[in-house]
DNA sequence: CACCAGGCAAGCC
DNA sequence: GGCTTGCATGGT
């Protein structure tokens, strides 16, 4: 990866294993949108960012080295290795098909506070719905962002949300799912539940210390172990990883304890990366419908 | 071609 | 099995 600065852009160059539909696509992020073929705006982490990808070159619009440096470097997870990753796990035929398929995707590190709000309203919800229900969330309880001549909002702090009631509530439409939200963010205030602290626990007492949250299952808790806490053998398992996994590694219907034990053993450190290549491509494909 | 009714969706309790 | 809501689906 080579950096340079532009106006107020960083341009990055000698970028691999990275695409932008397939990351903002693949079902793990619900505020990025797409602008034109190159591009999507997204807000994230308190900043808004217009990226685009052409060519090989990486522009983030309007920015800083400061918030590359401290804040998007690791929210692209750009670090990582993500051939490795890919090679290693294309040693079994069906994943070496679906990481060709989402060859670009890589693992968001999102904000724990966000991440698990949003991924207590995706229950038995899909994408679009999902996406409307943290966009009103954001306009009526977030701050304003003016970012290239716009304003966007950003997602409203367990604080703020703390404060409101389940009637104040109600325009983001949001249904059963409102009280498990409300609940969360009096948690998270009032110190039952320190989203930062709990870093530092193992992954099996982190999955039960976010499962004492209502609205937050073993699911939920696996998503969010993946996606906020970079514990990448996380390996969620909603009806379509089911669908697919029965697919392809089953003769029939099985148990979803049965396919996390399996996934497991199969992918070990890797199960988080294999979800999303097999999550992408499976539901692109629509496989086992 | 509207319009309506009942089903149901990236789960949790 | 119930839960909120919105919407794709098929029937009229």
């Amino acid at each position: 990866m080579n950096l340079t600065i532009s106006n107020d852009n960083i341009v990055l160059t000698d970028i691999r294993d990275f695409d932008l539909t397939h990351t903002f696509e693949c079902g793990q992020c619900f505020r990025w949108n797409r602008v034109d073929d190159y591009s999507y705006l997204g807000v994230a982490m308190g900043k808004a960012l217009k990226i685009e990808l052409h060519d090989g070159v990486v522009v983030m619009y309007d920015t800083s080295v400061d918030d590359f440096n401290d804040i998007w470097q690791y929210y692209f997870d750009l670090p990582r290795d993500y051939g490795k990753i890919k090679s290693r796990l294309s040693e079994d035929v069906v994943l070496k098909n679906a990481c060709e398929y989402g060859w670009g995707i890589r693992i968001l590190k999102q904000d724990s506070w966000e991440c698990l709000v949003s991924f207590i309203i995706s229950a038995s919800n899909h994408i679009p719905r999902i996406k409307k229900i943290i966009q009103l969330l954001c306009e009526n309880f977030g701050d304003e962002l003016s970012y290239m001549g716009n304003t966007y909002f950003t997602f409203p702090s367990a604080d703020t949300i703390a404060k409101l009631t389940l009637d104040d509530l109600s325009v983001i439409r949001a249904g059963f799912r409102d009280k498990y939200i409300l609940a969360a963010a009096k948690m998270v205030t009032g110190g039952e539940i320190n989203l930062c602290g709990i870093n530092r626990l193992s992954n099996a007492d982190l999955k039960k210390t976010l499962m004492q949250i209502p609205g937050v299952g073993n699911k939920v808790a696996d998503c969010i172990l993946l996606f906020a806490y970079a514990r990448h053998n996380s390996f969620p398992v909603d009806v379509w990883l089911k669908r697919i996994m029965e697919h392809y590694y089953f003769e029939n219907k099985q148990r979803i304890d049965d396919i996390q034990a399996f996934s497991t053993e199969k992918f070990g450190e890797l199960g988080g990366f294999a979800q999303q290549y097999l999550f992408y491509y499976g539901r692109d494909n629509k496989i086992g419908l």
